[in-house]
This record gives structure tokens, C-alpha cells and sequence, in this order.
DNA sequence: ATTTGTGCAAATCGTTTGCATCTGA
DNA sequence: TCAGATGCAAACGATTTGCACAAAT
């Protein structure tokens, strides 16, 4: 953890190191900050919230976590950086991936506006309880 | 603009009747509250903003408006509510209609998890200018 | 007359910032 | 040593809510 995060031009300190185990440890994972602040807490590492959010807008501007683009208020990181799509549930605010062998395929990109270019394709699939 | 609000099951008072038109009269527009909020005081229609807040989220529960899914922390609403999809312009933070005819084609819905059905998918495009 | 909507200000939620203190190179 | 990171609390921006008043059926 220490390297990946001297190759990104961070200091390894005791905080980044710790949050950063705990994104990056456990496969791909989806986060806001308050649910990793939790994390934190309960695995007695000791970080302020501030840190937390501090510490995810350095990894998201690194390269290292991507924003997931959602409705409504929170932000949520995701560590997997890969191309890949996302249910978000609307009742409960949560986001799943897509399992890749179920995923959408996107038939003709458009052009990007003039002097533009395209940095990436986000595909939300809003899913509710089926009322039935 | 008082039929289309009885047809949704609300009271067509005089602020729901200003903003539906300033929305609904000009074809397809993003909005988000502070926006709309500034709009109806320039053509002196008097009305707080809490009420902006309000009658948009009631319009967006009546199906006359649609919430856009972006990165960052403002809510902004669509007055398309046809199957389209957007280009997200990531320096500006400005949000574009992908015109009709270069839409993406999706090909392979999900099955939506168990017990959930799919209440809609969000394409966006983030596009950022050409370093070139 | 009854129900529903409105305005205001205060409350809330998620997030960022200022500043004194601490820590890693 | 000292630039840079952290914690805390206060500031902040966007949004929601409680309550007295006003308007629609």
C-alpha cells in the first residue's frame, strides 16, 4: 500500500495507508464516505471523517478511485477502475455491479461536441422493489 | 397548465402554474432549483425557493419531470421525458441532450435482481475538451 | 369549511475549510 | 527540520421541514 501510494505522489501516512487497505484489500468495492469513516471506527483505526473525505477526492484525483455518477445527493467512490456498469437500487441508495457476463453493450458512440472528446461512458440501472 | 396539473393529481395553484409553463413552454430544458428559483423572480412571479424545491420534486414524483444522475452534489431535473441520454461536459459541470439521431443503442438488459424491477437506465457521456 | 399549498426561518445533510497540532521523509 | 497531513469544529451549500397563514375546492 505504501508504494502504491508513493507511485501516486502521496505520503504514506498512517491514515491513507490504513483507508487505503481497506479499499483496495478486499476486491472491488463501492463506498461513500461516511460508510468508510464507519469502516474505520470499527477496525479501530483512528481517522476523522474530514480525513476520510479528504483522503477520497487524493485517490479519486490520483487515479485510484473512480465517482460514480448517481442520483441524488451523496457521492460514492468505487475502486474498481475497470469498464463496468451499475444497478443502484432506489430504495435502499445502493450500488451493485453488473455482473460482467450481463452487461450492456453500447452500439455507436456519439461524436463528441465540437473540441471535445470522450472521457468515459457512465450506465446506471435503476432498479425498484417489484411491486407485483 | 392547469389541466396537466389536475390530470397529475395536483392543485393548480398559481405557483405550480408559473413554474410548470416556465418549464414545460419552451421546449426541453435542465434546471436545477437555485436556477428555476432565479427565472420566476426575473418574471416577477413570487415564489420562494422552498417552493421551487417542493413543486420540483412533486413534479418529478407525478412522472412530468425526470432527475438526471450526475457525479457531484447538485440535483438536476430534465424536462425530456423520452428515452434519451446526455452528454456531461466535466469542466463546466453543464449538462447536454445527446441529439435523437446519435443516441447509444443498448443491447442486453439485465435481469434486474431478485424481487427488483427495472425502473430505468441512465446513459451519460462525459466528454472533456481536447488537449490535442 | 375543509383540505392542501405556501413562505419563512430554522433544521438537516453531506461536504469542505481554517487553523493549531502532529508526523513522516 | 519542516513541508505536508491530521483533527476538530466551524463554515458551507444544497435541500428539507415545522408551523402559522393563505388559497383552492
Amino acid at each position: 500500500m505504501s508504494d502504491k501510494l508513493r507511485a501516486a505522489g502521496m505520503r504514506p501516512t498512517r491514515q491513507r495507508v490504513a483507508l487505503g487497505s481497506l479499499l483496495f484489500q478486499s476486491g472491488d468495492r463501492h463506498v461513500c464516505a461516511e460508510i468508510l469513516h464507519e469502516e474505520a471506527v470499527e477496525q479501530q483505526i483512528p481517522v476523522s471523517l474530514a480525513t476520510v473525505y479528504n483522503t477520497l477526492n487524493q485517490f479519486r484525483d490520483a487515479g485510484l478511485l473512480r465517482e460514480v455518477a448517481l442520483v441524488g445527493t451523496r457521492v460514492y467512490f468505487d475502486t474498481n477502475m475497470s469498464d463496468h456498469q451499475h444497478f443502484y437500487l432506489e430504495e435502499s441508495d445502493e450500488l451493485l455491479d453488473i455482473p460482467s457476463n450481463h452487461t450492456i453493450k453500447l452500439n455507436g458512440l456519439p461524436e463528441a461536441p465540437e473540441g471535445m472528446e470522450i472521457a468515459g461512458v457512465d450506465v446506471v440501472v435503476r432498479v425498484r422493489p417489484k411491486k407485483s
